[in-house]
This record gives C-alpha cells, sequence and structure tokens, in this order.
DNA sequence: TGTTAGCACTCTATCACCTTGAGTGCTAAC
DNA sequence: GTTAGCACTCAAGGTGATAGAGTGCTAACA
C-alpha cells in the first residue's frame, strides 16, 4: 500500500479533528470539514486504506475512526506544521522566564505552571545529575552558641542550607576556617573525584574541629553525591489531566497522578529522551513507562556550553496538541539556555 | 421533642455507619449491627422523630437515612469518643516528626503528607505571619565578582536565600560590614518597628556600600514584611480527595482540587478557627468558604510560649472520621508544639 | 404506655428490549 | 477513478417491568 498524499491530507484531518473534538471522526465529517474536494465515499475507501495500514482504527463498527499510535507517529514525524505557534503564548513564556530572575527556583516553578496550563498537560522539569553536583563555595554561619548554618552553593547555583551542632566553644573564625579549607580543596570537585590525599589534608589541617568538619563532609556528600535522591523536580499543572475527557474515569486519573507524584516514574519517564538534540516525542507506549502508556510525552533538553544541564517533558494524552505542545516546549528551552547563558 | 440516650445511641450507630460504609443507613441495619436491645420498628419511630429534629435526613423515600449537618454536630459535640486514636498511627507520626530535625522544612512536609495518609485527607500547614518576621541573623557572602548571596536566618529558624548583585569592588570585608551592621540594628525587629532614625543610622556608616544595603534592606523588607505574600503554606495528600466515593465526579474533583491550590482560599478556609485554643471542627457550610461547603474542615492551632505560631487543618468530606481525624491532629500539634519548644 | 410484627406503599436500581442515528462497506452507475 | 445509494452494524438512549430496600402506619401485645 502506498501513501500518496490524498491519503496523507485524511490522516491529517483526522488526527486533527480527533485532537479538537476527540470524537471518533467520520467520513462525512472530513467531506464536509476539511475541504478536499471528493466526496465521503472516496474518503471511506481512502480511510478503509488506511486503517489497512495501521494509522486509524475504529473503536467499533458504526463509529468513526481514531489515530493509532502509529498514525500520531506519521502525523508528528511527517505531517504536522512545526511552526504552528501562537505568537502570544510564546511572549507570556519568555517574559516570564526572563523576568525577577532572582528568585531562584520559583521561575522554574512559576513557567512551568504556564507552560501547563498554556499547553493544557502537565509539565515536568529536572535538572540533570551532572550538573550541579559540584561545589561553588561552602560557608558555615554562626547562627547561637553550639549552633551553625551551612550554606551551601552550587555549581548553578542553586542553594541548600543545613543546620549543624557545633562545640559550645567554637569561634566565629573557627568556622571561617573550616569553610575556608573544605572550600579550598573541594571547590569543583564533583564527590567521586574526593581523594583520601585531599580529606586527609584537611582534617590534618583542622585536628581539634575534626568533629564538625566529619559532619560537614558527610552532609556535604549526601547533597552532592546522592542528588538523584533528592534532585529537584518541579511538577506543573498536575490537575489538567482531569479536564481531559480521556480521564473522566477517576481510579484512572488516581492511578496516573499519583504514579507522577513519584520520583522514580518521573525520572523513568524523562529518561526516554533518545536523540541528545532537539526534541523527543513519544506516543503512548514508546515511552516504555506503563504508568504512562495512555499518554504522549513530549521531553526537550536544555544545554549550556554544549552539555546537557536539565530537560523539560510535557505530559498529556496521547489525543494531544502535538503542534503547539512541540513548539512551545522548544520555546521554553531556547528560553532557558538563554538565561542561563547571561547569568553564567 | 427531648433527645433521649436512645436517640443518642441511634445518631451514633448512622454517624457511625455511614462513615464507614458512605450508604444510607437503614433502620434494619442497626438493628443487627448495633446491639440496643430494640427491634427495628421502634428504631424507625425514632429515627423519624431524629428527622424531625433535622439532625438526619432521607435522600428519597425508600432510602436509608444520611446524618444532616447538624447531626454531625452534634455527633461532634456530645457523642464522640476523643480520645479514640489508633496507638501506631500515633507514634507515626511523633516519630517522624522528632527524626532528622536538621532539614528545615522537609520535616512538616514530610509529617503533613503522612497526616494525610493515616486520616485519608487533605492537610494543610500554615505558619502564621506574626511569626517568623523578625530577623535572627543576615549575612552577606561573596560568591563571585559582582554577585553576593544574602542568608536570612529567621527567628523560628526558617532560612532565605537571595542574590544581590554588588559593585565588583566590593570585598569579603565590606560585606561583613554591611551585615554587621544590619543585623545590630535590625535584629528581632519587626519591619513595621524600623524605624526612620535605625535607618539613617545604618547608612552614615555605609555611605559608601548605599546601594548594596538599599537593596539588601529592600529584599529584606519584602520578606519580613509581605510575609503573607509568600508565606509557606504546605499541602499534603491532595490525591486523597479521590478515593473518597463523594468525589467521584471529575468536575467536582476538580472544582475542589483547584480551589486547594489558591493561596487565597486555603488562607480563607485555615481563618475559620475560632475558639483560639484546641481545636476546630467546622462542618460543611460552617466554614464559611463556599469552594468547600461539601467538605468538613479541622483545624488545630500550635503554640509556643503562649502564641500561636501555627496552624495545622485537615480537609475531607463532610462524612470524615471525626474522631480519629481530631485525635490524629490534635497530637500532630502537641508534638510540633514539643518540637518548636526544644529547638528554640 | 411503650414495643413489636405485619403489611402496604414508595422509590431506586437494574435489566431486557426497542428505537434511533451515525457510520460503514459494497455495488452499480457514471 | 469517483460517487450515489442502500443494506448492515453497533452504541447510545429511552421505555417498561421487576426486584429489593426501606419506610410509615396499624393493630396486637406486654
Amino acid at each position: 500500500m502506498e501513501m500518496d498524499s490524498r491519503k496523507a491530507k485524511i490522516l491529517e484531518a483526522v488526527v486533527l479533528d480527533y485532537i479538537e473534538t476527540a470524537e471518533p471522526v467520520g467520513s462525512r465529517t472530513i467531506s464536509k470539514k476539511y475541504d478536499l474536494g471528493v466526496s465521503s465515499a472516496t474518503i471511506r475507501n481512502e480511510m478503509a486504506d488506511l486503517e489497512e495500514m495501521g494509522l486509524i482504527e475504529q473503536p467499533h463498527t458504526s463509529a468513526g475512526r481514531v489515530p493509532s499510535e502509529a498514525g500520531y507517529r506519521y502525523y508528528v514525524d511527517y505531517l504536522m506544521n512545526k511552526s504552528d505557534i501562537k505568537e502570544e503564548a510564546k511572549q507570556l513564556i519568555t517574559g516570564q522566564i526572563r523576568a525577577k530572575r532572582e528568585q531562584v527556583g520559583e521561575v522554574l516553578r512559576d513557567s512551568m505552571k504556564m507552560l501547563a496550563e498554556v499547553t493544557n498537560c502537565t509539565t515536568v522539569m529536572m535538572l540533570d545529575d551532572k550538573h550541579g553536583t559540584t561545589l561553588k563555595l561552602l560557608q558555615l554561619l554562626p547562627v547561637e552558641p553550639g549552633k551553625a548554618l551551612m550554606v551551601i552553593i552550587m555549581e548553578d547555583d542553586k542553594i541548600e542550607n543545613r543546620f549543624l551542632e557545633i562545640p559550645e566553644s567554637m569561634t566565629k573564625e573557627d568556622l571561617d576556617l573550616v569553610s575556608m579549607m573544605i572550600n579550598q580543596n573541594l571547590r569543583g570537585l564533583k564527590v567521586d573525584d574526593w581523594q583520601r590525599n585531599i580529606l586527609e589534608n584537611i582534617f590534618q589541617n583542622l585536628t581539634n574541629q575534626r568533629q564538625v568538619v566529619d559532619c560537614a563532609l558527610e552532609m556535604l556528600s549526601s547533597i552532592l553525591g546522592i542528588q538523584n535522591k533528592d534532585k529537584k523536580i518541579y511538577l506543573g499543572g498536575g490537575l489538567n489531566m482531569l479536564s481531559q475527557p480521556e480521564f473522566k474515569d477517576v481510579t484512572k486519573v488516581k492511578n496516573l497522578l499519583e504514579s507522577l507524584e513519584q520520583e522514580e516514574v518521573l525520572t523513568q519517564i524523562m529518561a526516554a529522551d533518545d536523540n541528545e538534540t532537539g526534541i523527543t516525542v513519544k506516543i503512548g507506549a514508546e515511552s516504555g513507562v506503563d504508568q504512562v502508556k495512555d499518554c504522549s510525552v513530549i521531553i526537550a533538553n536544555y544545554k549550556v556550553k554544549g552539555e546537557t544541564v536539565g530537560k523539560v517533558g510535557l505530559i498529556g494524552p496521547t489525543r494531544m496538541d502535538y503542534a503547539t505542545a512541540v513548539s512551545m516546549l522548544n520555546t521554553m528551552a531556547l528560553t532557558l539556555e538563554e538565561a542561563y547563558q547571561e547569568s553564567e
């Protein structure tokens, strides 16, 4: 069976109409609504072919046609108009990101929420564990006798705070010294690269503060090393799923949303991007994650200096507006890259 | 119409059975399941009275009875066994809170989640704006040329981080000086108490760093003063609602959950506690918040040194297990108070 | 006087059944 | 190759009958 241009147009019509209405699309609808210049009977014949090719399917005999996963795939790969995007929505996102950059984290959260609203999907933001795992600056601050605050600034300006118990006798100067030693020796290193002799060096110079250093190092390593355990993941617009007609069944929604609250599942989903550059679209079961086998996932990497620093993902029903979703996500990733570049 | 002890027992049976089964309760069910020593006919007569008193109602003629809001009210006020609580669940919560206290914020979030799970309700934690609005310690840290990190520790050990642009020429010593001046003058003060002469004093001593100080003060005041704008609210177990049979309708759930994502609504809900001490139970429309008129809300204050520092709330269907909910919430509030007390 | 058994009554939930309409596939004519 | 026409299929929606849960009332009972 050959795929000619008329078949393609009919497939496109089926996809677009189904995305819009969420109802199976009949031959009559297509012949009336989309101007193909042929009658519904002809379209019926073509649709029978498309069904044979596995691109569309019928929920039951007397219903219209619905795109299959393969059909969506064909649409996304060959038919979709990739630049089709609402300019205002685009502005909204870029504006959002460029504004108030001083509040670390807030910006990401807000942008994710906005992207979710515009696309009516759920968004995931994930910072890559390759990045942010090296130390930029560590400082111990005396808070009150016996208590200090450890402030850790990562290479990507993320910040962690931990309280630390210290001997009452330690002064601000002692803490400064400890901070300095740790900074000098560990700045820019990943936890894997800590070497015995570096650590020995720190301890040797700080034998009397050994207990504090030990505790601080332990916290530090847990933050830098086991990043994936408390890797920052932002989720936006989880409730958007509830408006989709495919999720009118409560238990289905519940299972899905509960899955999305589990970091393992999110990590698995986001790991599904195969081409390192640009945008990956996974339709239905393609993601390989059982919990979202009825959803499509779109993932964008964003890079700084050629290295992937994070991913933005969009999760929605298979019947989602791929054109808008892809271009919005693309905009988002580009603006984030730009913002990162500037702030470096 | 008098409320005698048998009527009370029947009302209690209706409430308990309805809480358990979510189905209207018939006279036969009560006579068989709850050992009242009278026949279903007698119970029917009593139920007719209870209905006349407005404490129970019938969805339709041939259905059993369901407690009215007034019925729940009566149950909560006079019948409920307040110490009825599963000891293990209690242990779970207190254990959770007492553990790993060094990770500020995390503990609260986790405890909320757990409380939500145990009660199968949604939980809200809200830190009162009276508290946490005074400065304990401020420190400016040099990050890289032209950039500093402002670390702010509040009186309740909450921490805020903000990046600050500074003149490239400023040294660590300059920043220390600025930090010290701000600390000396503003520690322990609320933003309302900042006085012109105090600020003048800071500026006079730091004329050459005026720009930086200005910027820092602005951020500081926005953090301390307009606390309610970014007041920390933790929400836990929002999805629990989805398991309740009263929320099998998706649009209903969606509206509710979307309301609960709005801080104004949460603030309104949590403002509904009238008795300053102990626990408030608002049943259905009693909360006065339209969005949760089909839910009940239970609110607990927790205090340190006689002053309310925060509230914990529980939101669930009107048909909720009040006894367990109240005592769990109570446990939670007490343990939090205890934890705060210790850490002060 | 309070309690109970018995019975008629009411209303919902459920199922089978039918009708309707959307949509198809096939065929014959263009 | 295209199209009009027609028989066919199937889900959705409406109707009517039935079963079952629960009530209220009445008369008998202790």
